[in-house]
DNA sequence: ACGCTCCTGTAACTATTGTTACCATATCCG
DNA sequence: CGGATATGGTAACAATAGTTACAGGAGCGT
């Protein structure tokens, strides 16, 4: 369980900090679609990706939802920080991509880590930042960009978070995760077939090109 | 000056810090319209708000403009944050939305804070959460809703931010604000004045109801 | 007053996205 | 096997937003 935790932030934070959190943290497995963060609810212990991928989605009101980035291995969701820190409510909601690990650390440690350990100050504003550019990211996409490119990105991110050329989802949970529609998301992937770049199945779609040429 | 920093800060800094900024802070103006700070550039200083709104801009590649959320008396802004202390390039463009004055802290003085004040240091977290949860709303925003109601949002909170039911703008800039098109916003404009919640003028609108009812 | 620029109004059209409806087939389960 | 359910294809239509084009009036400087 240490080599877990030092294959994954072993080059992130200094070797005491490691021995630390080997001795305090819980590894705790997820499988695909748990959801490991609601909206609405209080965070009691931080986790630390060391394996898998987690979406992090927003909804709406009325039964909206979006995704707004994935977290993989070293990451951390600033949400959970700030939550720990300052004991608020989640904003947010992850669910689990796929199946993985993560540290369960508990929040006491972390404000004493904050004292004690410079990488981790560093970490934790790094991942402040990361976050924060991800969702300008995501707001790019929203803004700026029409459907189909919304779509072919989220195609080559799944694709990536899921070392898969590969994706298995259907239309309707795609349309569920760009708050689109089942039609809408048909007719697109349809049009992207028809360029040759992608290659559509039951359940499955395969990227033929990947979106970054 | 030092009157400047304590009605704006002192119910959030300790005495002694609030002398410290006070000792090392340059006071700035600022003038509607000024580029307080611009997309690809570093920031060298960071600005704690003094009095005035700046607002935060999100920018396309091919000349697309948004508006991210404004900044008030208080406020710092989470991008800056990350800048000086991780020395990056900014994301985003903080332009004057009316005249005001900032403090400029040197970047050294800001590390030195995060280890000697503990009020400085849930100032910067709250910073950060409070920044995460406007871009969340502002996702929320362009995700969710229409354009009649971010504009009605948009006017709003311009209204409040300057103070006064009368907001002098012109579509065009809304328009641009909003990244969308002058005549969308005439005609969505238009549609509110006879929905009885605004007033048109040349060059100015007023909100008749707010959008809070 | 004259010409110029800026601001706004409006029409007509296009593009994109969302909605509803219905069908065909695949898959799963009893 | 037979029926229920899930998945995807497609058409027709509606709603929203963007584009182009043009006109009228306000304000400004000469």
């Amino acid at each position: 369980m240490e080599d877990l935790i030092h294959e994954a932030y072993g080059g992130i934070f200094e070797p005491a900090l490691l021995d630390e959190i080997s001795s305090v943290a819980k590894i705790v497995p997820f499988k695909e679609g748990d959801v490991l963060i609601d909206i609405g609810k209080y965070i009691k212990t931080m986790p630390l990706l060391i394996s898998g991928a987690i979406k992090i989605m927003r909804e709406d009101l009325d039964t909206g939802e979006l995704l707004l980035y994935f977290i993989e291995k070293g990451d951390t969701c600033s949400m959970t920080l700030t939550c720990c820190m300052g004991d608020k409510k989640s904003e947010i909601r992850a669910v689990a991509e796929n199946n993985g690990l993560v540290a369960m650390i508990p929040v006491g440690k972390m404000e004493e880590w904050m004292g004690k350990y410079k990488s981790w100050r560093a970490y934790v504003f790094e991942s402040y930042n990361n976050r924060f550019n991800e969702l300008l990211n995501a707001i790019d996409n929203i803004a700026f960009m029409h459907m189909d490119e919304r779509l072919l990105n989220y195609l080559s991110e799944t694709s990536k978070v899921n070392n898969s050329t590969i994706i298995n989802k259907t239309h309707q949970e795609i349309a569920n995760e760009l708050n689109s529609s089942r039609v809408v998301i048909s007719r697109l992937l349809k049009a992207l077939e028809h360029e040759g770049k992608i290659k559509m199945n039951r359940n499955s779609i395969e990227i033929v090109r990947q979106a970054k040429d």
